[in-house]
DNA sequence: AACTCGGGGAC
DNA sequence: GTCCCAGAGTT
């Protein structure tokens, strides 16, 4: 309960509880019990914003209803459900835990051996879905208890054992699961990175970072490297020509042919037994640590395929749409 | 501890 | 343009 001499403040916990009982947003996940439906909307939600997620979790609902649903279907197919969404181990990762295990583990331990069920993921299904009393720390609740205790850059650890104590705190008046999202509503609707809402926050008189919440928590810079790619657009009567991705970057998608650098017209002229192709444009296009500059190349093919048919990154599906290919 | 992995929305 | 989102896995 204790940690560094911060203690939760007597009548935090009710503040907290009794805005999030009467503020919280209507989400498709709320008040849902299906172990399965509420792993789905967690692993969606990692990294992703919520208006993201909800119409993938809609879609993904529809197409893989249970989780022997899931385990049954062609990973190819699974991953044309979540294209475009981002972070394809997520899928990638979902679909062999379905095929490990009909039904979920109802523990955080558990929980946590399955893939991609890190520490947070796997706390928050064991308290939502199961009842269990462990905090789930994600990025909002580093940032409102970062504020909270006007902590500049709490470690990893101290924030598992601050959190674990303020629901331990709760438990009097609130299930695990509901503490939990109430701390992560708070920093997703009123506590935000930048302008957060104090006026309103249920928890401002509590709040020790009240009025610099530019410094807590300091921000991390990270910078982009840039990359340069040509991409080859090989089309055909049928369609163009795609292939899988190598594993890792995008692994488990399909796309067009590209290459690195300022060789990379020429490796891939090289690679098809081509003279020539034409140059149809450039994109731009980011990813978090890099900053990709594509130069799309066109040649006449005999064959190619149908792209809708394939899971494309959200690259491709640029690339493509740059020459009215798809 | 430091990288890598997508995509998008808010500013 | 920058920041960062209901993070996890690998090195």
């Amino acid at each position: 309960m204790l940690d560094g001499g911060t203690p939760a403040a007597p009548g935090l916990g009710k503040a907290l509880l009794d805005w999030y009982r009467r503020c919280q947003r209507p989400l498709p996940w709320r008040g849902e019990r299906d172990p399965y439906r509420i792993l789905l909307a967690e692993v969606l939600l990692q990294q992703t914003r919520v208006a993201q997620a909800i119409p993938y979790y809609r879609r993904f609902l529809e197409r893989f209803p249970t989780l022997e649903a899931l385990g049954r279907a062609p990973l190819e197919e699974v991953l044309r459900v979540w294209q475009g969404c981002g972070y394809y181990a997520r899928a990638r990762n979902l679909h062999r835990l379905a095929q490990q295990t009909r039904t979920l583990p109802s523990t955080y331990a558990g929980l946590r051996k399955l893939p991609g069920l890190g520490p947070y993921t796997a706390a928050a299904v064991a308290s939502i879905a199961f009842g269990e009393a462990v905090a789930a720390v994600d990025g909002n609740v580093r940032r409102v208890l970062s504020r909270l205790y006007a902590w500049e850059d709490p470690p990893p650890k101290r924030l598992q054992q601050l959190a674990q104590g303020l629901l331990e705190g709760a438990l009097g008046w609130a299930s695990p699961g509901e503490w939990n999202q109430a701390l992560m509503e708070l920093g997703a609707t009123l506590c935000t990175p930048r302008r957060p809402a104090c006026p309103r926050c249920p928890v401002e008189r509590f709040c020790r970072g009240k009025g610099e919440h530019d410094r807590y928590p300091l921000p991390k810079s990270r910078r982009q490297k840039p990359l340069e790619l040509t991409a080859l657009v090989l089309r055909g009567p049928a369609g163009v020509y795609l292939e899988p991705r190598p594993e890792g970057a995008l692994g488990g998608l399909w796309g067009v042919p590209m290459a690195e650098g300022p060789e990379g017209l020429e490796q891939l002229l090289r690679r098809f037994g081509l003279k020539e192709a034409r140059l149809v444009g450039g994109l731009r296009h980011d990813f978090t640590h890099r900053r990709l500059q594509v130069w799309v190349y066109q040649a006449p093919w005999e064959g190619g395929e149908d792209p809708k048919k394939r899971p494309l990154s959200r690259l491709d599906q640029k690339i493509l749409a740059l020459l009215g290919a798809t």
